[in-house]
DNA sequence: CTGTATCCATGCCGATACTG
DNA sequence: CAGTATCGGCATGGATACAG
């Protein structure tokens, strides 16, 4: 169950992939970047995720020591999850990537643009 | 064939995550950012890569403006892939990701097996 | 509210064989 | 050498119902 993906390849960088790699793990990150927040708090920002899926990536992040869950015993219940200092160190680290994305997203469509139109036109 | 994935979330970082998220595009991309390389020369070197995935991986990489492929028609015919500048700056941006990775390494593991211990002895 | 258990469709990807 | 076409297993993950 914790994920097996490429393993070898004692690459740091598939290392960090295969943990935030997947569809929902930074949206989580970046959403409790900002503050921390309940469960049904991050479904209805994420949105389309489902409660199973939420569960998993919070279980996955909290297992990797980058969020910690928090029960305020109360009624209704309430948990809420933080991000660790791990955890934000590792979205400063993603905001390079970020930054990255601004700057080149055009070109990267361009060049998207460019080469399907080649492919299409010219077999 | 694009790849589709997350869309939605206006997350530049998922936007980035979609392109090299996968398991062969950075250790791809990390080879040629040493070296231009051919198609058998890649696949010797990242070793368990199926040619259907190499080949898929290039594709998506050379649409994306992050490679170029250069033939050079000679027998036996040969193509070298290069990385793009674009390709290049992407690959410093990972850079970033690759230090957390190795100053976080151990920290997670050990956050890990605490996690795993505490599943395993207390339920 | 905060999850977990089950079912099932989807699609990814490895293996393989084949083409230019 | 440099790929493409086809097939099939298997994991991923959505929907849903339910439990504490």
């Amino acid at each position: 169950m914790p994920a097996k993906r490429t393993q070898s390849h004692d690459c740091p960088i598939r290392d960090v992939l295969d943990r935030v790699g997947d569809a929902w793990s930074v949206l989580v990150i970046k959403e409790l970047s900002q503050a921390p927040c309940r469960f049904n708090a991050l479904q209805r920002v994420i949105d389309p995720i489902s409660p199973r899926m939420l569960a998993a990536t919070l279980k996955h992040l909290e297992r990797d020591g980058l969020v910690t869950r928090h029960v305020m015993d109360q009624s209704p219940p309430q948990v809420e999850y933080r991000l660790t200092q791990m955890g934000c160190s590792l979205h400063n680290a993603l905001e390079s990537l970020s930054d990255w994305a601004n700057e080149n997203q055009p070109h990267v469509r361009a060049a998207r643009k460019t080469y399907d139109l080649m492919r299409d036109g010219a077999g």
